[in-house]
RNA sequence: GGGAGUUUAGCUCAGUUGGUUUAGAGCACUUGCCUUACAAGCAAGGGGUCAUAGGUUCAACUCCUAUAACUCCCA
């Protein structure tokens, strides 16, 4: 039998079985009232994406659930689906247009638009495609995208019931802006950057005066949009200033000294330079104070006209150092301090945001806040790892208006409406229109000459929706909602889980899921995160050719603990690969066996001892163990439960057991002992398929002729069987193990090779010839005495441990002062533990307060050792005769 | 400044309600093996005052307090 080969090829099977998969119908879900369901939205990866690490461990987790549920028979529905992404999107394609010396705004809106769906075309296809290399069984009948037209009236819809509720307002204010995108974004798509600048210490002059004041700012350039200089009323040092004038350098305008609380002492000189227009806080004082609001910057942050003319069209940070120099050469510089500060970068534009001026759209969000935070609260939605509940509260507790108004074209254009009129405008006719559809005409003055807004929403204030709206018809919607798990990246637990769950209570009325599972973060081995400037991202396909999608995801998840970072390397796959290859040897030492082998049918009580009873035992313990960690969402202890029941009891010991069965001349034994153990490994199979789609399928249909359309994945998953839980059986093996283990200890330490035959002697009242012969057969053992009253042989190498002792004839075969330091080192570890279990039962305070079992455990202990010291003592005494 | 998490073998991590664990696993390391499923393998072995200091308890890796270091989030 050679035509199954040796080393497991991934290759080909994946192809193949993810093509018969699909060609089945396996992944595809319809509403049925007759099952229960149990579903999960994907979390949409952005249509411009390529698959990076995060997404493997993301997407292999929501398959194990998914296929671990649907083997237990729900009817389960994992939905597809990218995102449009406007901002990267958007970013994207003027980029690439711009490579051809095409200008956004020469083309226009709608023509610009051709291009990005264009674009989504020919590359929104390629994380999907990716997504189906790593074996997800997502149902691809119901792919989606946040640009469908369905979904994107459902956005529309949701934005002018909000606005209709008095939830969505407009206003001028001051919102983070992205110079890049040129787009107002969210305070959550702010990250702050610690930095290495400067504090520069500046004179204004006070008017009619010799004095000046000194103020210390990190931003120099935004001087000249400064509009007052503020001191705190309780400064000593300013008192007589306040009220007074100081001739701003450089512009030479003249601005207001005041007092506000807000100010620092202890910073810098304890003055401060206001600039309204371009930072929150001076906003704020410049509202109480009534003070001019400059704006300096234009919408990409270069100088507008309000500024000194050699300082027009100046990027921002050219202006800074230009504002230096000539503050240097007017001798209004006192110096420049370093200074390390947080700047606010923009998540996707990657510039320091500008804090900026601007008309906006605005989502009120208290009211939305709060049942999501009780059903959260309530437990209705429950995180995992818990200790997220926290984080989320915080966040909802003190959240703010939430900024959903872009300045770009890509995305979904607030459906509102502006009246340009005819000459018959009336004052109503500044309000906002706003619908679903397209209004006709003004309501108020009647004229036909309408504006649209320009502007777009917030991505995420569309995939808010996703839970929801990923359903295009009521009956789909009815059965499958609330979806049942999330599994998604901590890191956008506000961007997008809060929204949903905030979406799903405003417009269904209930969840959106009962479970969100936070996934780990990818890291390199460094444990520095993962990225393309580093280039420390490995490619999942370059992974996947190389070890397959089974190894990698299994080893992502095996590495995977809830709640920590993941340190991957590319070379930790071996893992995978090699229990891959593991389970694969094992199929083929079945197959191999079980050539021209009529299997039986109902093998389940012929020649069965307690080896199979003890690995039957063993396998309702891991389907018992399993169970549990996956409803607690452990995938990763399951993976570990898997893997060490496969491959340590499995493949090290059972299959080792069965060989003499196997190989059998008794075609009754070895068929029976061969059904049974192929029946068990099938089990198994089911047991891995969730974490190993691939590779269990291939031997699933390597191991019966299976129908057409029949998979592994549509098979029942193995159920706990408690009436097959052996503890005697258990017990059985644990001793043959022991011994098995002390003489091959013994073989090992005196450098008997494993070939060679040895004969042994146990002194023990408790082994069975059936034992004995399996003992016989895995430790090589020629001949073996045993029994209760067995006498010591003399010169032997020995090994004692609880209820027997172990003897190797010496002759020949090993040293004696080897043999002599053996035991003395193994006297003096159990003395050590004697002395330790004494002390604890020599405390009358241990004796009087412990409970009897705990006591009567210590005492055993005490017992075994000291006989085991005996033993050894004695047998020490006789090598030495 | 507020919050969360982490600290156990050289590395990465398990360790459920305190006593069935004499603190485990994988990788790495040492030694011996191509034993007819598997060298991507088998067998044996070395390696840990469980971050530190206190406390509670008959008993602490486990509970409490403080400290330190690292990571992340928010302001």
């Amino acid at each position: 039998m050679n035509d199954i080969a040796k080393v497991y090829n991934p290759k080909e099977a994946e192809k193949k079985w993810y093509k018969y998969w699909e060609e089945n119908g396996i992944f595809h879900s319809e509403p049925d009232d007759s099952k229960e369901s149990y579903t999960i939205v994907i979390p949409p990866p952005n249509v411009t994406g390529m698959l990076h690490l995060g997404h493997i461990l993301n997407n292999a987790l929501q398959d194990i659930f998914i296929r671990y549920k649907r083997m237990k028979g729900f009817n389960t529905c994992w939905i597809p689906g990218t995102d449009h992404a406007s901002i990267a999107t958007e970013a994207k394609v003027i980029k690439a247009l711009k490579d051809k010396g095409i200008d956004k705004y020469e083309i226009g809106r709608e023509e610009f638009l051709k291009h990005c769906m264009e674009w989504t075309e020919n590359y929104g296809g390629i994380i999907i495609s990716q997504l189906r290399k790593l074996g997800v069984s997502c149902d691809w009948e119901r792919l989606r995208f946040t640009m469908d037209d369905h979904y994107y009236k459902k956005v529309i819809e949701a934005f002018v019931a909000l606005y209709n509720e008095g939830l969505i307002y407009r206003g001028y204010r001051m919102v983070n802006w992205c110079p890049a995108s040129k787009s107002a974004i969210s305070d959550e798509e702010v990250i702050y950057r610690e930095q290495n600048g400067k504090l520069w210490h500046i004179k204004y002059p006070v008017k009619d005066s010799h004095e000046f004041l000194i103020v210390a700012t990190t931003r120099p350039e935004t001087m000249l949009g400064d509009t007052g200089v503020a001191v705190n009323p309780n400064d000593d040092r300013y008192k007589q200033l306040i009220g007074k004038k100081v001739i701003l350098p450089i512009s030479g305008r003249e601005i207001p000294i005041f007092d506000d609380e807000y100010v620092d002492m202890e910073f810098g000189t304890g003055a401060v330079k206001v600039t309204p227009a371009h930072d929150v806080n001076d906003y704020e004082m410049a509202k109480r104070h009534n003070l001019e609001m400059i704006n300096i910057f234009n919408e990409d942050a270069s100088l507008n006209g309000n500024v000194p003319h050699e300082f027009i069209g100046l990027d921002r940070f050219d202006a800074r150092e230009k504002v230096v120099e000539r503050l240097t050469e007017f001798g209004e510089l006192v110096k420049a301090e370093d200074y390390v500060n947080k700047v606010g970068y923009s998540d996707r534009g990657g510039v320091p945001i500008e804090p900026y001026l601007s008309e906006q759209w605005f989502m009120k969000m208290d009211d939305l806040a709060k049942p999501a935070l009780k059903v959260v609260r309530e437990g209705k939605v429950n995180f995992h790892p818990h200790h997220w509940i926290k984080t989320y509260e915080h966040w909802l507790e003190n959240i703010k208006d939430w900024c959903i108004s872009r300045q770009l074209w890509w995305g979904h254009r607030i459906p509102v409406w502006y009246c340009v009129g005819d000459d018959h405008c009336n004052l109503e006719c500044k309000n906002p229109i706003v619908s679903v559809e397209p209004p006709e005409k003004c309501p108020y003055c009647g004229s036909k000459n309408l504006k649209q807004d320009e502007d777009v929403l917030d991505t995420w204030a569309s995939s808010w929706l996703w839970a929801q709206d990923v359903f295009t018809n009521d009956k789909d919607q009815s059965y499958y909602y609330p979806t049942d798990l999330l599994v998604t990246g901590p890191d956008i637990i506000f961007f997008w889980v809060a929204r949903m769950i905030m979406s799903g209570m405003k417009f269904m009325k209930d969840i959106p899921f009962k479970d969100v599972y936070f996934t780990s973060i990818i890291r390199d081995e460094k444990g520095r995160k993962m990225s393309k400037s580093l280039g420390n991202s490995p490619d999942p396909l370059d992974v996947i050719e190389e070890y397959g999608a089974d190894a990698l995801r299994f080893t992502v998840n095996y590495l995977a603990p809830m709640g920590q970072d993941v340190l991957f390397s590319v070379e930790k796959c071996d893992l995978g690969r090699n229990f891959a290859n593991k389970i694969w040897n094992a199929a083929r030492f079945l197959m191999m066996n079980a050539q021209n082998i009529a299997l039986d049918e109902a093998p389940e009580d012929k020649h069965i001892d307690f080896t199979d009873k003890w690995i039957l035992s063993r396998f309702n313990n891991t389907v018992n163990d399993l169970d549990s960690a996956l409803d607690k969402f452990d995938a990763n202890g399951a993976t570990k439960i898997l893997y060490s029941f496969i491959w340590n009891d499995y493949c090290d010991w059972y299959i080792e057991l069965s060989k003499n069965r196997m190989y059998s001349d008794n075609i009754e034994i070895k068929t029976a002992v061969l059904t049974r153990s192929i029946k068990l490994f099938e089990n198994m199979l089911k047991l891995l398929h969730p974490f190993m789609p691939f590779i269990t399928e291939e031997i699933w249909q390597m191991l019966d002729e299976r129908k057409n359309g029949e998979s592994i994945s549509t098979t029942k998953f193995p159920k706990f069987d408690e009436s097959l839980v052996n503890v005697d059986a258990e017990k059985e093996i644990e001793f043959v193990q022991n011994v098995i283990t002390a003489i091959r200890n013994i073989r090992g330490e005196m450098n008997i090779p494993p070939s060679k035959f040895i004969s042994a002697s146990l002194k023990t009242a408790s082994l069975t010839e059936n034992q004995a012969a399996y003992i016989k057969m895995i430790a090589k053992v020629s001949d073996l005495n045993f029994g209760a009253d067995l006498k010591k042989p003399s010169a032997s190498a020995s090994n004692v441990f609880k209820g027997c002792e172990v003897y190797i004839p010496l002759e020949g075969l090993i040293d004696l002062e080897i043999e002599k330091n053996r035991l003395e080192k193994e006297i003096s570890r159990l003395g050590g533990l004697l002395a330790g279990v004494n002390k604890k039962l020599a405390n009358e305070n241990f004796v009087r307060n412990a409970p009897a079992d705990v006591i009567e455990r210590e005492k055993a202990k005490q017992n075994d050792w000291h006989t085991s010291i005996d033993k050894l003592n004695g047998i020490l005494r006789d090598l030495n005769n």
